[in-house]
DNA sequence: CACTTCACGCGAACCGGTTCGACGATGTGT
DNA sequence: ACACATCGTCGAACCGGTTCGCGTGAAGTG
């Protein structure tokens, strides 16, 4: 069931059913008819190897993703879900690439071997060797963050730092004086994570603004880690009302460790932070947050690269979203008098 | 940067490149050597779609995922980043494909464009269409699930008869009496979802055999959904002291119309269920749960599927996996008279 | 020294599509 | 009536690998 046969069946030539299907060139309605009807029969579908190799196009993008020791939260499996509908709508498909411990193995593959027509990486960090090579190879790729070289890169971001200041204003507003940071782990930090600091620049820089008292923490992500950095927080500065985390995976763990310490949310303790919604909505009370637009970034990613695909002479676009901070139960004024 | 260029460089002909590089036949020690030099300069690397083209293999397996409409879970995630991670180690690629609204579009692209060499197909329900239609086109592909035809199926399942059964007699063996049990959205029990129906069905049998009372709910897959589940709960037996559930989305929400309601877990009332470990420890108290093992599972899934692509006459294997309760915090004995 | 054996390398065919140039059968203008 | 453009179709070349059959020179054997 090759497009042979379906010239042989239908009396034509393979050209001419190569053409009948694209569309490429005037074909006859007779004939086209007569191809449609093999085609039909036999549930003909082109071999989607052989037209890779014919026209250089595999219609398939690649996704980039972290590897699985660090682990996933919520955000990125919203994400590639919408990634990959978008990708659908688009006629492409999704390949995945584990961005893992020998990272260049994997992307080889992808790039080295012609496996995609483009990438989407994910969890970018400010000096992203990565990035810096597909965009030496002028390989059409978008990133999702932003590195700190920004000259015609593709990119949609979320503005880390106004949403962490954000937090902080309304934190701030809300008379919290003495405020925790908790950070994605160290080593993300250390390794240069976008989010990772841009978030901790923002809220460093807002709460010198607002004359805050402030301390900063990183945190591994699991409730483990959350509860066991909710005591250090308490233990260092006891006096602390108010937490902005951009850890969702921690989230739970920062509940139990204030639960446990006896401060009750929000009434002796405001929680907030950049975390996507569903996350939000899980803990009690629900979180006051930035609600990270996860789905809406992926697919946004999808458009920027079809179009970058299509017109590859295009210039460079990008997004950068600001969510608003959603105002559920997690913040409160700040208790008139905290233990010493 | 083709073979024929590497051929032309290393002055031999591109089937000794070939052979060189897949060592099907012997090549000289020397030949090989200049060859390899002057792939090493080039950093060439053979075309995916020429070799998938050349040798029928495309050394990439297709996962066929739930679609997005469908709130993901956390299991999910954990699930398809070790299937990535399996899969590279056996040197396949993964090409999501969402079993969206038209899931046959997609699955053409996978089978009949031939994009994969296998299938992983995940969310399986007892009368599942696509998994019987691998199975009659002899297509080499693994369910995470049981399907309720198995002759000849291979499989990665989880025992969720016997899991819920373990539930209820963990739940019967503190004292409890009147229990009640937290599905999956009722459109996915009525679409036939594997794991609800047999859940549901465990629940039931032991309950009986426990002579417990017991009503059962379906629950939408989000934290909304879980609270106002307790609430319905709560109204048609007040004197239910306990719950079984399988919806992780739902979790967090369980916990909080419990919360609302007054009842304090595992004090007036005890949860468990199945539920993935890393979600079991977010709420607090922890969850006392089966631990769905979802890494290990597409690691499993994995093999299997390379297992059966490597000697396509093997007969059908699975692996049925009961992982055991894990005691956390949020079951206790019955309360010894609980408002009437 | 003639004769087999073997290791090594080459050329050609093939996988299943796409695309280009050409060509015969029409239709149009004069 | 003729030249000429147009439409529809065909054959052949090409994409970049893999694989099979064969030829050749060197080594092994009697």
């Amino acid at each position: 069931m090759n497009i042979g046969e379906i010239a042989r069946r239908a009396g034509v030539s393979r050209s001419t059913v190569s053409y009948a299907l694209s569309g490429k060139r005037p074909v006859s309605d007779d004939t086209r008819l007569k191809i449609q009807r093999v085609i039909d029969e036999l549930g003909y579908r082109p071999n989607a190897s052989a037209r890779a190799l014919a026209n250089g196009r595999t219609s398939t993008i690649g996704l980039v993703f972290p590897p699985a020791g660090n682990h996933y939260t919520g955000m990125q499996l919203d994400f590639i879900g919408s990634v990959v509908e978008a990708a659908a709508a688009y006629d492409y498909d999704v390949l995945l690439s584990p961005s893992g411990v020998d990272s260049d193995r994997s992307f080889q593959r992808l790039l080295g071997e012609r496996r995609v027509d483009g990438a989407i990486l994910m969890e970018i960090r400010l000096q992203d060797d990565r990035a810096d090579h597909l965009a030496d190879l002028d390989f059409p790729s978008v990133a999702i963050g932003r590195t700190a070289q920004l000259d015609g890169r593709w990119w949609v971001g979320l503005d880390h730092t106004a949403l962490a200041a954000a937090c902080v204003h309304h934190l701030a507003d809300l008379g919290h004086r003495r405020v925790a940071f908790v950070n994605r782990p160290e080593q993300l930090l250390r390794a240069g994570y976008e989010s990772a600091h841009r978030g901790l620049d923002g809220f460093t820089k807002a709460a010198a603004e607002r004359g805050l008292t402030v301390r900063t923490y990183c945190c591994g992500d699991d409730a483990a880690a959350g509860q066991e950095c909710v005591e250090r927080i308490l233990h260092d500065d006891p006096a602390t009302t108010a937490l902005v985390t951009l850890n969702e995976a921690a989230l739970g763990g920062l509940y139990r460790g204030l639960a446990r310490a006896g401060r009750h949310v929000p009434r002796d303790f405001s929680v907030t932070g950049v975390v996507a919604n569903r996350w939000a909505e899980t803990v009690t009370p629900q979180l006051t947050a930035a609600d990270v637009p996860a789905a809406e970034m992926g697919r946004l990613a999808v458009e920027l690269l079809v179009e970058r695909l299509d017109q590859p002479t295009a210039s460079a676009r990008h997004h950068l979203l600001t969510p608003p901070i959603s105002l559920r139960g997690s913040t409160g004024p700040a208790a008139a008098a905290p233990a010493s």
